[in-house]
DNA sequence: GGAGTTATTGGACAGATGCGCAATAGTGAA
DNA sequence: TTCACTATTGCGCATCTGTCCAATAACTCC
């Protein structure tokens, strides 16, 4: 393969390395797998990378960050707290239909396992969680939204996605995609006091361009 | 090894594999392991089963089912649904506290990848549902619940309950063991349009026994 | 006791795995 | 052009994996 520079070459390993664990899942990553991708030598892999295990925590991390930045990027769009918090239901949803949360159901599985995996998923998932706790608590300040505890509500509506995803993505279709979407959405609604349909019902976007 | 009935034998076997399974995680699991922690050689697990994927499906199926057959047993127990209703989360929340919960995320995470093992947790799941759905049911028939579609409420309670735990499963304290039990309970109260903390208060075995 | 059945053994087999290392080839400076 | 540097190769090593199989040992029935 053709002589690179050493720090595009670790990104484009990193990024070989996040094609297999999404085609293979985590466990069945292999460093020949990643150099097959890659079309070079696995020996090339070790030149650069210690460790699998530290290759596999750098690629997930990479990817969740990506994904969460996303996601806040599309929050922050927003003109106020109940249009922010449709935005984000919007970007999570579009995010889970692909390979993305089989990779997060992986890292859940593994990281009791893998001390570095436990600490980038615990680290990405908290900040999942703080961005829809700011959005809940402006709602409340600005007085949109009625919630007595928006960490408590936060970690809630956070944990029924992930919830009602799981369903999706490791059984097929116990619960489809569009029912976890409409579902996570009513029980917000109903968690932060506001009217029933507001974020089921204004959804152009989702049935057209998603 | 002493010579042991075939059904006695096999019993062992799946036992033991269950052990290994809950030591080492699901992936990890492996023919060595198994006959090492029986005592006997690996050369005997082939003799009673033909694939190790076949074996590991078993052994998650048998532990699944005990903990829902557990659960349904301490549900059926109850006077009325509401009582029905808290004797389900003393059943789920007592039995997640061990690493049953982590069996649950490597099945959920192996699922895409073994048929037979996504054969069987989706059964499982749906039957967790069920249990669920007939309480709601019967509370609203008897007019102390209020829920407009007991199926939907039911799947947003069990993919709850399995978000939050999932949190205190794989990040350590991330969301407590205690906040799980409460927070899922409020969001059932709420759902179901109950008096809020009649699930959360009368609860004198959680602190003292639990 | 002897014979037939079968639970159990221990190791062989082919393949995969992470990792290391000497050899090679491309690159930039003198 | 020459030389030092290092990205890249290709393979070797030790270990682990699931699966299979002939040999052995324990049990049952005659």
């Amino acid at each position: 393969m053709a002589r690179m520079t050493p720090e595009a070459r670790r990104e484009s390993i990193v990024a070989a390395t996040l094609a297999v664990m999404h085609r293979q899942g985590i466990a069945a990553t292999t460093v020949r797998d990643v150099a097959a991708a890659l079309g070079t030598s696995s020996g090339l892999i070790h030149h650069y990378v210690t460790s699998m295990d530290e290759l596999i925590t750098e690629a997930f991390e990479l990817a969740a960050t990506e994904d969460l930045e996303r996601a806040a990027a599309a929050v922050s769009g927003g003109t106020d707290p109940i249009d922010r918090l449709h935005r984000f239901f919007d970007s999570y949803t579009r995010a889970d239909d692909d390979s993305g949360m089989q990779l997060w159901l992986d890292a859940w599985a593994e990281a009791a396992r893998r001390p570095a995996l436990q600490r980038a998923s615990r680290r990405l998932n908290e900040a999942w969680q703080g961005l829809v706790c700011t959005i809940i608590t402006d709602g409340c300040s600005s007085g949109v939204m009625r919630c007595a505890d928006p960490q408590a509500a936060s970690w809630r509506l956070i944990s029924l996605l992930d919830g009602l995803t799981l369903q999706t993505v490791a059984h097929g279709d116990t619960v489809s995609v569009e029912q976890a979407a409409r579902w996570s959405r009513r029980a917000a609604e109903q968690e932060l006091g506001l009217e029933p349909g507001i974020l089921n019902g204004i959804e152009p976007g989702t049935l057209d361009s998603g």
